[in-house]
Parts: structure tokens; C-alpha cells; sequence
DNA sequence: TACCAAGCTGGAGCAGCTCTAGGTCAAGCG
DNA sequence: CGCTTGACCTAGAGCTGCTCCAGCTTGGTA
């Protein structure tokens, strides 16, 4: 797969999927006689799980020691559980300042309402 | 109210309120004869918004436009109601990533689960 | 055969903090 | 009264995580 294709399916974008390559995030890519990368399905997987992370938040050297787990193999899969079960807490807590800045929101704009009739 | 006490009120660091105060996402802070800060109750408040805003993804450039119009008092409160109601819309997105990422984490964690049992 | 899109690399630029160096000032202590 | 401590100050450097740019190569189309 091209790295155009592979950046749509992944939703990052084309110079991050390269310097995530830089950083060792991801295995080697294999490259056609061309020199150009050629994503296989489970690179395109993986992309996929380390932009959900991204977005929800985690940080880029713990997704280095992730990364450095998937590529030690199946020996380590107790640990990369850990990394996600970890993550899911995470998730929990981002949650919970969405919902405070809702109600926060909510009572702002109810304040702003007060406000504006007071004006007219 | 001091600097201190402004940081762990709204939780942004003593250098973030600092930093937001010369980009103008401030009003003019009041400073002691010691030339040091003081905060006012109303500017503690718009602090924890801001804090709010930005823990859930508001980009700067957004905050500057909002602080502009929070400065120029109640004139703007419509165009400071529709920045808000458009903040609420993003949180539903955000909401919406989380539950995504949440739903990823759940089926890789179940692999895993299946992984580990193949190889006992 | 000439072009154009898509890819490549190395490196600069940017957002949003975060930290450091070097200083001031008020309060508490001996 | 002088000394120390600690919270604050400023200007500016440093860091993270991209994002963009210049200048080049290559493969497919007309």
C-alpha cells in the first residue's frame, strides 16, 4: 500500500506516518525497487491503533515503549496489554474533562442568556 | 489572589497563566506595589474557562479571538455565545474519538486475551 | 519525449508550553 | 539589625510533536 493510501486509512498524515518511521514507532517498511514504502496490512493496522492513542492523548514516549514491545514479538504481550488497560483509564479521565467543560459551558451560555435579557 | 493560589485554582501552571497574560488572553492583571500579580476573583474565572477550553482542544488562535471579544465587554456576548456553542460541538467529536479509541483498545485487548490462550 | 503527480530526504519552522538564569522583595529568625 | 528563605519577577532558551519547504527521483500518461 502507498503512503498516501495508508495515511487516509490511518487518518495521519503523510509526514507524520514518516517521522513516526524516524522515531522507530514503527517496523521496518518495506520499500519497492523504486525506494518508495510499501505499507503492508498489518503496518496499516498498526497505524491505525497508534493514531487512535495519539488522539486520545498518549504521549509520544510511551508510545515509543509500546512500539519497542510490539517488535520484540509475542513475548511481550502481557505488557503491551498493560500499556492499553493503562490507556483505557486514561480515556476515562479525558472523558471526565469533556464532561466538566460541558457543564461549564452549559452554565456559561445559560449566564450569557440571563445576561442579554437583562439587556433588552 | 496570589499567582500561586491563581495556578492551583484553575490548573494551569504558573508559567501558562504567565504566558497567557502576554499573548493578551488576559485582561490587564492588577500588580501589588511589590510589582507582583494580583488576580481578581473575575479573572480566577475566566482562568478555569480558559483552562477548560484549552484542556479540550480549543487551539489558540480560537482563544485569542474569544479573549479579544471577552475584552471588549458585553457588546460581544453573541459572538462569545457562538465560540461557545461551537467548543460544544468539538466536545461531542472528541467524545466521539474517545469512544472509538475506547472500542479499539477493547477488541486488541481481547486478541490479546485469544493470543495468550493459543500459546498456553 | 516531455510532462506531471507522487514519492523521497534533510532540515527549517511553528504551536504551546516548560525550564533556567539571574534578579527583587518581604517576612521570619537569631 | 543583618541574614536567610522563598515566592515572585523578566527575558530568553529548550522541548515536543508535528508541519512545511526545497530540491531531487521516478512512474505513468499524451
Amino acid at each position: 500500500m502507498r503512503i498516501s493510501e495508508t495515511a487516509s486509512a490511518s487518518g495521519l498524515s503523510i509526514d507524520t506516518i514518516r517521522y513516526y518511521e524516524k522515531l522507530h514507532l514503527l517496523p521496518k517498511i518495506a520499500r519497492g525497487r523504486d525506494g518508495r514504502r510499501d505499507f503492508s496490512a498489518e503496518n496499516v493496522e498498526w497505524l491505525i491503533l497508534l493514531s487512535s492513542l495519539r488522539e486520545t492523548g498518549m504521549p509520544m514516549e510511551r508510545m515509543r515503549y509500546f512500539a519497542q514491545l510490539y517488535q520484540r514479538g509475542n513475548e511481550t504481550l502481557s505488557e503491551r496489554k498493560a500499556v492499553l488497560v493503562d490507556h483505557a483509564v486514561h480515556l476515562d479521565m479525558r472523558r471526565a474533562a469533556l464532561d466538566r467543560c460541558s457543564e461549564l459551558l452549559a452554565y456559561k451560555l445559560k449566564r450569557y442568556d440571563e445576561m442579554t435579557e437583562d439587556l433588552s
